[in-house]
DNA sequence: ATGAAAGCGCTAACAT
DNA sequence: ATGTTAGCGCTTTCAT
């Protein structure tokens, strides 16, 4: 094939031609079909492959075959620790498979979510891989699902990584256990009064982890007072504003977790700026593990969830899927507590509860 | 189309059928294509779409049209807030512009580098952008060149967001400038013997920033101390150990400055970690200002670089590219320092030099 | 073991 | 303004 910059890009057509064997036994010995070939002829063929450098047009092949050797991750945001590190997971299996992997940042939001859902299925990309859980609105909820019907409908393959309306993640995690053991631990240092920094309300992981908080609390008799839960929506900006708003509300716990990372790395951060010391007069614990952890001060207690991992197995069963296994039933990886340095003992008679605010 | 899942998947032709005009005219108002088509059958075809949730087939229309809507970014790692935050500039103006994102992690690896870009020339990406620069080995990048020209003979683009080899980035930032801009910060707070982190040997960048912070220094009329250099490999754990071996040496500088924030983010923590306190022992300053410089602490002094709309404006110029318009000259996105809580004025009466190793 | 040829779903001449 | 049809580059029956 000759083209516009007068540079040669060869096609099975010109291999054949080169070989001496028509298009179908190139296609045979470059497909790794299970079509037998006399080794000689395949010697051939690969010779004049490899002297045309050619690379078979996945175009061509996926149209014939029906299948692109493409992952999509969905995300809400690739510059979120948290979904960065799971989004490498996922690209880590898809290249020791020679799969290629393409990223789409949501941002939350709907329209955008179903552009691209609509745009991978245009593409016919394999698998669908959802890091993040559903946003809680059901009228979205029902496009996206007629969307995933037709990708599926055209052997595409769909893959949670979070719970979502009423199903469990594929590859998930428990959110429940993972804040019992944050609860626990801060019981254990001697709080009793425990706040929570909650998420963006229309997320299905807000519901779960704000559920799985008052569940912990519970377990120790106690329960999450509504002055101290304070909304930080997952973000350090949230995470900040929530010290501030705190603060305001006079400190109505001695330790606070956060439904996530982000939230307590901001909450931590405003705290100090407002000139309080963590963990002296208040403990925070965060939830997720994301690489930041370490390197904020003080680092920060949390709740380690295998990222990296949850993309590499979430990706596996996508694989198990599209080879025509049935799905699997679905895995929960194990959590555990991280303690740094942002969990202390309360200070010796702290004043517990609302002081008033302002 | 009746596939197996017993679901219909339509196409141009159920289209076509159901608005009861040929497949050219719905393929002619499906992809807006300038011919004339009448409001009236325009009204029909789009009516037909809509009723059956027609979503073309992009590689029916990439095999057709040589044309796929799809770029890839190469980066050494996403989970690297410097590629993070570049790659999603590029993912937002192309999503923008209804194009689709791959995202390939190299980890440097030369294999890996190659083997991606076959993949994408298979694939018959759009755009391939390079985030990095290129690796120094010379026949690495004889074969990534003969790769690239195959891209190009097919209609794809390629553009570069940092110099390569002899080639300026397409849209890139001064690290002359950058480094000027932190010596003469150091300067000005009375530093005289002033260290660098180096990154690894083998990236075009690593060579690039140092010889900018030769002439930073030479500005000034100093030279950078062969003793005052240290190995960092553009890593956290690289600047953790190259604490260590600052402290090794007797400190042999009063401030330091770091080829990439990483390094520099790492350096403090080591130094902190061995005792020291940032800035008054040392002072530290970035380059990049990557998210994180803002949270670690002491916050990092850095040359702030514009990494998003690096990523944007990379992603434009390939877009007027295959739009057939001319390479645009190189352009250099402004830097400029952001002076944070890691560098003060060195510690009155401090020892300058080595002091003797151990 | 090898080849011929009919698609895969769309676009773009080329008619009309 | 609309329709016919020949590809795009590969896979895959079906022959041989």
């Amino acid at each position: 094939v000759r083209n516009g910059a007068g540079t040669d890009v060869s096609s099975l057509e010109d291999v054949a031609a080169l070989a001496k064997v028509s298009t179908a036994t190139v296609s045979r010995v470059l497909s790794d079909s299970s079509h037998p070939v006399a080794a000689g002829t395949r010697e051939r063929v690969l010779a004049a492959a490899g002297a045309l450098d050619f690379e078979p047009n996945m175009l061509a092949r996926g149209l014939a075959r029906n299948r692109t050797q493409t992952v999509a991750v969905l995300v809400h945001d690739m510059m979120d620790e948290y979904f960065s590190e799971i989004a490498r997971g996922i690209e880590d299996e898809a290249y020791a498979n020679g799969y290629v992997t393409l990223i789409c940042n949501t941002d939350r939001d709907p329209a955008k979510e179903l552009h691209y859902l609509r745009k991978l299925r245009a593409m016919q990309v394999d698998v669908i891989v959802f890091a993040a859980g559903g946003l809680r609105d059901k009228q979205h909820r029902a496009e996206v699902d007629r969307q995933l019907v037709r990708v599926e409908a055209t052997g595409g393959v769909v893959v949670r990584l979070a719970p979502h309306d009423g199903g469990l993640a594929d590859v998930g995690f428990s959110n429940t256990v993972g804040l019992r053991l944050a609860v626990d631990h801060l019981i254990e240092l001697g709080h009793r009064s425990i706040g929570f920094l909650a998420g963006p309300a229309h997320l299905t992981t807000s519901a779960d982890r704000l559920a799985a908080m008052r569940r912990g609390l519970k377990g120790h008799g106690t329960v999450l007072q509504d002055a101290a839960v304070v909304d930080a929506g997952f973000s350090r900006e949230g995470g900040e504003a929530a010290a501030v708003a705190f603060v305001e509300r006079g400190c109505p716990a001695t330790a606070v977790v956060g439904a996530n990372d982000q939230a307590a790395i901001g909450f931590v951060r405003g705290l100090r700026a407002l000139g309080l010391v963590v963990p002296t007069d208040v403990s925070v614990v965060g939830f997720d593990d994301i690489t930041p952890c370490r390197y904020v001060e003080p680092p920060l207690t949390t709740v380690h969830v295998p990222l990296h991992d949850l993309g590499v197995r979430g990706l596996r069963v996508a694989l198990e899927l599209l080879a025509g296994r049935p799905r699997p039933r679905p895995v929960s990886l194990p959590v555990e507590l991280t303690v740094r340095a942002s969990t202390g003992p309360p200070r010796p008679g702290a004043t517990v509860g609302i002081r008033g605010a302002g």
